[in-house]
DNA sequence: CGGCTTATGTACGTTGCTGCACGGACGGCG
DNA sequence: CGCCGTCCGTGCAGCAACGTACATAAGCCG
């Protein structure tokens, strides 16, 4: 992984950074993107943002990094920007499901908040980008000077909570198309654009299926002119189509977000 | 210290849901439970504990009772000594998918800990007993008061976290089988008896499975002198042959209580 | 006892996904 | 250009769970 600070406070422009180099191989996923705050800082009163920015460290995270594997101790927490971010947990040493992803929305490193620095779930960067990151030591003390940060947080906690429960029921209960159709919706929402990079092989780790059943499913997709994609780039092309297609969770999720962080 | 019923207080409004006769009421699980703390008061110092128990007061939970519906205020936390319930999801007002399952090890109002006062899931009572509870305001205030319950409920979430990633994966995973032996093991763990109430109908909405379905694994368990049953009354015979029947998600999430919180 | 309600058992075709296997196609690279 | 690794597509048997429908059995009440 590789990190490199960008020196000098980030300031008021919270988390405009400048657009990365190339995170992955296709640029034109960087082309459309624009700068994008983390949604949980932005929202803090200036003073206390303020703080929080200057203690931060802007950082470049790449495809497929692993940031921290079950059980083991939380180093930092992240607050994405414009990168994503899988929280997978393992099942075997074979399948895998992922529970929750984090964008611009949220955070990684909860448990800290919570009295445990261990993380119970593998965190994988899916989308690359910037975040911005504090050392665990430093997010405890953001964490008793600002009151707004604290409440921010709690909020996000809540919002997780509601989140797995609903993906739990989602995995239970409904068809792999709306699934997929459902991950792509959240997916473009974090990307900030509208083309990124997954082959099925990937997907299908993430929403604990075959392979097969991610192409099938995207075969679908395609044939309905929703997303277009070819040797793991895809690119969204009716978001309307694939809400249709998805099942309510999406919308769900979404309400909740907005009701508890809008 | 008196005990209240819950009829004539919130009780009223939801005492529609009940179900027409009385089985809860056999003697037998009675018989055998011992008295019961509530784990995460009993694990207070002294002076907190006497503190939080004072402002509790003793209710006796009824078969389904639903304690709260989704998005609706919570005007109550429940610690449950004897009893427990069951946060279920609901999905399309048809099907449904039990996502926590909570006895003396837990409480029932953790949103209330993120600074939010409606719950996103379906509180039902499950298990019939004893419990403590509180006001929403009583509580928070003795959040103010005591760093030590503060510090217990914060773990607690953690736990409720790594649980329901955990409770995704094996509803994705894992046959029937092996969930319905899990159930019965969490519950077993929490009704401090040997022999409880629950029909197969109940069963399935919990398990998010057909009724039929809970017969056919149930019979297979029964076959086996695991579990012995008749019309309601699910007597545990064989803890070992269970746990060797589930899969590995009931030790795991076991194990990560204990290591918060035991 | 007889009638009713609730709980459990059985049966059958259907479906969505699995496990496995292999064929084809695109793109990077020498 | 041609090789090769990665990614995508197809085919097929198998299976667990689904939806539906109906049949028995156990307790409750009059």
């Amino acid at each position: 992984m590789t990190v490199h600070s960008l020196t000098g406070t980030a300031g008021d422009a919270i988390a405009s950074h400048r657009v990365a180099r190339a995170p992955w191989k296709n640029p034109v996923c960087v082309l459309k993107r624009e700068p994008v705050a983390n949604l949980l800082l932005s929202g803090l009163p200036r003073k206390d943002r303020q703080h929080v920015l200057a203690r931060c460290e802007p950082v470049e995270l790449k495809f497929a990094d692993v940031l921290c594997e079950p059980a083991r101790r939380i180093s930092h927490v992240y607050f994405p920007t414009a990168s994503f971010i899988s929280l997978v947990i393992p099942v075997n040493n074979l399948a895998s499901l992922e529970v929750e992803l984090v964008g611009n929305e949220g955070m990684v490193g909860v448990p800290l908040m919570l009295g445990v620095n261990v993380s119970p779930l593998r965190v994988v960067v899916q989308g690359p980008g910037p975040a911005l990151r504090m050392t665990a030591a430093t997010f405890l003390a953001e964490l008793e000077q600002s009151v707004a940060l604290r409440h921010n947080l709690q909020r996000y906690i809540y919002v997780l909570l509601a989140q797995l429960a609903q993906t739990a029921a989602c995995n239970r209960f409904h068809a792999l198309d709306s699934r997929l159709a459902r991950w792509l919706l959240m997916t473009h929402d974090r990307a900030h654009a509208n083309e990124f990079f997954l082959t099925h092989e990937v997907l299908a780790r993430m929403l604990g299926v075959r392979r097969v059943g991610v192409t099938n499913a995207a075969g679908l997709l395609q044939e309905r002119k929703l997303v277009r994609y070819s040797r793991g780039h895809i690119t969204i092309l009716d978001r309307a189509g694939l809400e249709a297609v998805s099942c309510e969770c999406y919308k769900t999720v979404k309400d909740t977000y907005r009701a508890a962080l809008g």
